[in-house]
Formats: structure tokens, sequence, C-alpha cells
DNA sequence: CCAGACGTTGTT
DNA sequence: GTCTGG
DNA sequence: CCAGACGTTGTT
DNA sequence: GTCTGG
């Protein structure tokens, strides 16, 4: 399914610049917020990664650590989506991904981490009707047991970075199993996802899922014009 | 009752 | 759309 | 250089 | 997308 990675309630008005943050949401949370609970309640997915990242430390030098499996098979975080109707008529399909306490690794770097589901678990994730507290405590706590994490350079800190240098571990920069470890997971992305090719962020993301179409308002917003281009 | 909120932690 | 808070 | 504008005169 | 203004 195509969706842009900021969930638009359905009953949103005003200006997609005044939405909040809501690309994440909390899962303490999740079944009782007003933004969140109708796509709770209908409508779940799973957000297919190869990884992410979760950062240590203050601004302007933060670590940037990247967590993955060891083959780099894609992982699925739990999300939810809507769609929204713009004042154009235009049909929008967003998500948020659900995030957790972090697992004991993931906690020595970070405070939350987004709840990543055991495979096993996919099918009862995406039926709505398990509501249970109980359920939802198994489901939502963050499956980690064969995650690896490196330090990466930091190259991706900056949202004008994009590309498989986002993903080279810190002082290996150049090296070149590191790039071609990241063009095959771009490549593998691309595959499954059935896109040309994967760009590494969520404005990417996006953008590749619309086949290189702008997405609406806020949700793939570039800097002065600065975008960038999908390869043929 | 009704105006107003409704959210999270993303990098510079 | 629906809940909270004044 | 880059953030921000980019428009006109309506209705209750 | 492109131009203006700070």
């Amino acid at each position: 399914m195509n969706a842009c990675w900021w969930l638009i309630p359905s009953w949103w008005k005003q200006p997609l610049k005044k939405l909040p943050t809501t690309f994440n949401a909390r899962a303490e949370t999740i079944a009782s917020s007003r933004f969140f609970k109708d796509a709770f309640e209908r409508r779940r997915c799973l957000m297919p990664v190869t990884g992410w990242y979760e950062y240590q430390g203050k601004a302007g030098h933060k670590r940037s650590l990247c967590f993955h499996l060891p083959s780099w098979e894609l992982l699925a975080f739990a999300g939810i989506y809507e769609t929204w109707q713009s004042p154009d008529g235009e049909i929008v399909t967003s998500f948020a991904i659900a995030t957790t306490q972090p697992s004991q690794a993931a906690s020595k770097i970070h405070d939350r981490m987004p709840v990543v589901l055991h495979p096993d678990d996919y099918s009862e994730w995406l039926d709505p009707e398990n509501r249970e507290a109980a359920t939802l405590e198994r489901l939502l706590t963050p499956w980690d047991g064969a995650l690896e994490i490196y330090e990466t350079t930091g190259f991706g800190n900056s949202p004008h970075n994009e590309g498989p240098e986002c993903i080279e571990p810190a002082g290996a920069a150049g090296q070149v199993g590191c790039s071609r470890r990241a063009v095959t997971w771009r490549a593998a992305l691309a595959s499954c996802l059935g896109c040309k090719c994967f760009l590494a962020s969520a404005r990417s993301v996006s953008r590749c899922f619309e086949h290189g179409k702008q997405a609406p308002g806020n949700l793939s917003r570039t800097t002065s014009g600065r975008r960038a281009t999908l390869p043929a």
C-alpha cells in the first residue's frame, strides 16, 4: 500500500502544517488517543524496514546508531493507517508507527523505540479486533532478539543528506563493503515495494511510493526546491 | 454546554 | 470525529 | 544563500 | 516551480 509517514486523521480540517507530530503513536495511548483511535480500531498495518536509527547525545553532535537484522532482511514495525481527503478532493493515505519502551539493548541508546513485531505476530497485530490489554501488551513489546546495532558516520543526521552513505559505519567511510551492502538492501526493498528504487528517509520513501509524484502538504516538504531525484 | 484540543521525540 | 476542560 | 511567499477584495 | 527579500 502506498502511504505517507505522518498520520492525518480523517477528520482533520486545518492546514497540514498545523498537524501535530503524528508520525509516531505511543503504544501506551494508541488505543485511546483521538488522533489514533479510529485507525487503531480499524486499520492496522506493517511498516517494512531494513533498519532504523536511534540517536544518542545532544543536538549538533549526536551519535547515530543503526538497528538491523544481521542479513538486512526486512523487519516490520507495528503501524496504523488512515485516509484523508484534502480540500482539493485528493485522497491521501498516511500512517504512523507505534513506539514503546526500549528493549534492554536499545535503552542504552534511547528512551523510546519503534514496535518491532515478531513475524509470528504479524497476523495478530493486523487483526484490529485484537484490542485486549494483555494481547496488546505482548504485541507492543518490541522484538529485538536478532537485532544488530552499530554506529554510523552520522552523515544521515542531516535531512539534506540522502542515500546509502547514511548507513556507513563510523570510521569506515568509503569502504567498498559498506556501500555494496547499502546497494543490496536498497535494491531488495525497492523490489519488495514494487518500485524502481529506494532512497533512505521518510520523505524519499513517500516519494518512492508515489513514483516521483509530489505528496501533498508538509509530508514531503523539501528545502528550497532542492530535491532528491529518482534514478531512471 | 461548547470551544478547543486532539501529539511525539526526526536528523540540521 | 470525539473527548476534555473550563 | 535560503526561507518564505506566491493574492484579491465575498458571503454570514 | 520560481522569485523576492532579508
